[in-house]
DNA sequence: AGCACGCCGACT
DNA sequence: GTCGGCGTGCTC
């Protein structure tokens, strides 16, 4: 069956292989099989999804060419010409390149091994007891034994129980018990619907009616339907009725789905289902395209006039976008400087050329804001691709940009994998928010990402931002990337005048969260009969518990990280694994009832809000209170509606939205995120204070804005509060130069963690020499416990490598991924952060 | 990652 | 003597 290879194919498995493997063709089946296509490879005993990067190189094997086991699906699922692109990602990340290909198509038609577990016949309990006694014990049994099988989430479950394991397996030796390896496909398949096409003489009277068009209309005439009588006689009524309908409902092709049917006559079955018997109406099923936009019936919009600013930023695109050349923008624009018009009109001029462009967005509540602009632009060519939808949604939106028929993208940070070809542009819009950095799984910057797809497929690519990363306006300032400047706002209100607030001032702290001040101007703003907006970065009642008597903080089981006092839940709340437990709850410590929460969240102060303003309306936007959707759009319109008066939520509202009756917004807190352990604290908070700030003052009325904090002499905050970029990016440039952070070194976090601590801190010490010993120009600080030291269990360490030199970091950290299980005991995992944007 | 192979300690 | 712990190495 294995034989020397004719047709060997280059093949990236899911599974953490440093190299790709050689396949032959499958043994029944295409003699060719296209790149791009995803197919069934056997590795080892098991079968593993691989994904077809091209022929093979010819060479000499040491090893025999197994063939593969089946092409999945019919058609190439991704572009061969992203597979440089996937490569690198895996070089520059230290993935293996199937686990880089699994997080780029993960709707992949895959599958993944799945087991069932079934009873043989002539097996018993009491022979199942015989042959293990220990097996009583295991909560599977009566299941097993009723049902004759264990479904693939049982045998899961089960296998990651050792002790359970090795019983089932003990089993399965005796004879017992049959382990059936079965693959399970989760492909999602496109959704089907069935439709009803014309046949026989009906297919001819309305191919004959189509040439002709009726008097007063742009329709085809409608066929003559008495002529059908000579060759089908006896008609009944409802029949007589179905092929009425049908024909005034057909179209090009002459197609009617049931859902169409039912929808003008619901009792259409029994009718239809005659004349497929009668051969005039065949049944079949048709691919079924989720419409994202279906009910929503937009109207085009025309480009707007630009001003001198953006005309000169769209000039640049163009020059870049004519050439075809990679070209890097920076397109710096304070809020409200119609930097999305100026994305519009060059993704128009990318169109123009035949191209395809590609629009990111930081999540998904932004993307679905853009997705409104962007459909109204561009109509049906507008693909959207984001974890938000279903996934029958996102692989009909796959297919659509696949097959060249949707030619803009619109989509969160994975949508930098989208299959476009013949790329023309691509934009990152709010190009510093740190959502574009995946934390999980594949750590990857999808706007750095971006750029480098731009690169290789030769387009200008367009970063655009009100508060730029420090590291895309350093790149700018050096020419790396080339600036575009849009300085005023496309509507003159100037930008709100903005008041510090020294809490230190304001009473002890911790005591006020309202300073005299912002209350007074609430009041104002009350009388007026304007709209207030509070931002507190902190959900919940109480930020943390502490006990009255000895001073201890409640923590969760589960995370080195204090609980939550969620009140209207009536719980405590671990916002990292999301634990839960009573609040009425004794000290762990010291057995004392006196357990008070301390440090209020959004959801004290909106109980403290109403008692200072019992007759406003006062509202919350958090994760807590929008988890219902529809709860959120109607909050978010009654505010609109000015029906709410005060609105307090964390960041979330912070984004996009435009309230045109906002006169205030009060910042509680602003030094929340200052304390952070993490050298990108001060460009965060300066970008944030400047989102928050722009939400006051979008009418025709003047806005102010309030900053509450204990630091007003904090760069950040000041300069924020002169809006003022540059002399953030003086100060924080000359931060980072001295203590040789980016962008004046690249970073590696190391992050080792497992449920042994013990086990985790002698690996994390084994790695850190390691990357002493081996490391070449890198300054290896740690190791050390990670700020949360214990997530579900699991305790963290990290060792976070610095160097200027990008060869020789990346070496060190082949050098540690080649390494790894040679570092890491079993029960102990090394993630690699390249480029680290958070460190907790 | 899985899965097999192989080498040592504590049980019938 | 075997069972079962997990370190080591391979997968086209």
């Amino acid at each position: 069956m294995e034989s020397a290879c004719t047709a060997c194919y280059e093949v990236a498995v899911d599974a953490p292989l440093p190299h790709t493997l050689t396949y032959a063709a499958p043994v029944e089946g295409p003699a060719e099989i296209p790149a791009g296509s995803v197919v069934r490879a056997p590795l080892g005993r098991r079968q593993v999804t691989g994904y077809v990067l091209g022929p093979a190189v010819q060479e000499v094997r040491a090893f025999t060419v197994r063939p593969l086991a089946e092409v999945l699906g019919d058609a190439p699922f991704f572009p061969p010409a992203l597979i440089p692109f996937y490569r690198w990602i895996s070089g520059y990340y230290h993935i293996p390149l199937g686990e880089v290909m699994r997080t780029a198509l993960p709707l992949a038609p895959g599958l993944r091994t799945s087991r069932r577990l079934l009873l043989n016949p002539g097996s018993s309990l009491e022979t199942i007891l015989a042959a293990c006694p220990q097996v009583q014990s295991c909560s599977w049994l009566p299941l097993l034994l009723e049902k004759g099988e264990l479904g693939p989430a049982a045998v899961r479950k089960l296998w990651t129980n050792p002790k359970e394991q090795r019983i089932a397996l003990t089993l399965i030796k005796a004879g017992l018990l049959t382990l059936q390896s079965g693959l399970l496909r989760t492909g999602e398949q496109a959704k089907t619907e069935d439709v009803f096409q014309a046949q026989g003489t009906l297919a001819e009277l309305l191919a004959q009616a189509q040439c002709q068009t009726a008097p007063d209309s742009d329709r085809p005439a409608l066929p003559d339907l008495s002529s059908l009588e000579t060759t089908v006689p006896h008609l009944r009524k409802a029949e007589r009725r179905a092929l009425e309908l049908f024909c005034q409902l057909a179209g090009d092709p002459a197609e009617v789905s049931r859902a169409q049917f039912r929808q003008v006559w619901p009792a259409y079955a029994p009718a239809c289902k005659s004349l497929v018997k009668r051969g005039l109406l065949g049944l079949r099923q048709r691919a079924v395209f989720r419409d994202p936009f279906a009910g929503l019936d937009r109207p085009k919009s025309a480009a707007l006039p630009l001003n001198p600013a953006q005309t000169r930023a769209l000039n640049a695109i163009r020059t870049a976008l004519l050439a075809r050349t990679f070209a890097p923008f920076l397109l710096f624009g304070v809020t409200g400087s119609g930097k999305t018009e100026v994305y519009l009109q060059a993704i128009a001029l990318a169109l123009d050329q035949g191209q395809s462009a590609l629009l990111l967005a930081p999540e998904i509540a932004l993307a679905a804001q853009l997705e409104a602009v962007v459909h109204a632009r561009f109509g049906d060519q507008v693909a959207v691709l984001h974890s938000g939808m279903s996934k029958g949604e996102r692989l009909d939106q796959w297919q659509q940009v696949l097959h060249g028929k949707a030619k803009v993208v619109l989509g969160a940070r994975s949508a930098v994998f989208a299959p476009l070809s013949n790329l023309g542009l691509i934009i990152v819009d709010e190009e510093h928010e740190s959502s574009y950095k995946q934390e999980e799984g594949l750590p990857y910057q999808g706007r750095d990402l971006a750029v480098l797809r731009a690169q290789q497929a030769g387009c200008p690519v367009i970063l655009g931002s009100a508060t730029p990363s420090l590291v895309s306006y350093h790149h700018a300032m050096s020419g790396k990337y080339r600036l575009l400047e849009l300085p005023e706002r496309v509507n003159p209100h100037p930008l709100p005048q903005v008041t510090l607030v020294d809490m230190k001032q304001e009473g002890p702290s911790g005591v006020r969260l309202f300073s005299g001040q912002l209350l007074t101007a609430m009041q104002d703003t009350l009388d007026q009969g304007l709209q207030t907006l509070l931002f507190l970065n902190r959900r919940g009642f109480a930020s943390f518990m502490q006990c009255q008597d000895c001073g201890h903080v409640l923590e969760c089981r589960h995370c080195r990280v204090s609980l939550t006092l969620h009140r209207a839940q009536k719980r405590l709340l671990c916002h990292y694994c999301g634990f839960q437990e009573r609040p009425e709850i004794l000290c762990p410590a010291c057995g004392s009832q006196r357990v008070q929460g301390r440090g209020s969240g959004t959801e004290r102060i909106e109980e403290d809000i109403a008692a200072f303003f019992p007759k406003a309306r006062v509202a919350r936007v958090d994760s807590d209170s929008s988890q219902n959707r529809r709860h959120l759009l109607a909050l978010l319109s009654a505010m609109r509606d000015r029906e709410i008066y005060i609105l307090i939520g964390t960041q979330m509202i912070a984004k996009g939205l435009h309230f045109p009756h906002v006169a205030l917004v009060g910042v509680l807190w602003a030094d929340a995120g200052l304390s952070l352990p993490d050298f990108r604290a001060g460009e965060r908070v300066f970008a944030q204070l400047e989102q928050v700030t722009g939400r006051a003052g979008r009418g025709d009325i003047p806005g102010r804005v309030f900053i509450q904090t204990s630091q007003p002499e904090h760069y950040a905050i000041r300069l924020a509060q002169r809006h003022d970029y540059a002399a953030l990016y003086t100060e924080e440039r000359a931060l980072r130069a001295e203590l040789a952070y980016p962008p004046f070194s690249r970073l590696v976090n190391l992050r080792i963690s497992g449920r042994d601590a013990s086990a985790v801190e002698s690996t994390a010490e084994a790695v850190a020499a390691f990357a002493r010993q081996e490391g070449r120009e890198t300054v290896v600080l740690g190791p050390a416990p990670a700020p949360l030291v214990k997530i579900r269990d699991r305790t963290r360490w990290q060792v976070l490598l610095k160097s200027r030199n990008l060869n020789a970091l990346h070496s060190l950290c082949a050098g540690l991924a080649a390494q790894r299980s040679r570092l890491c005991p079993a029960g102990v995992t090394m993630q690699l952060d390249v480029d680290p944007e958070s460190m907790l």
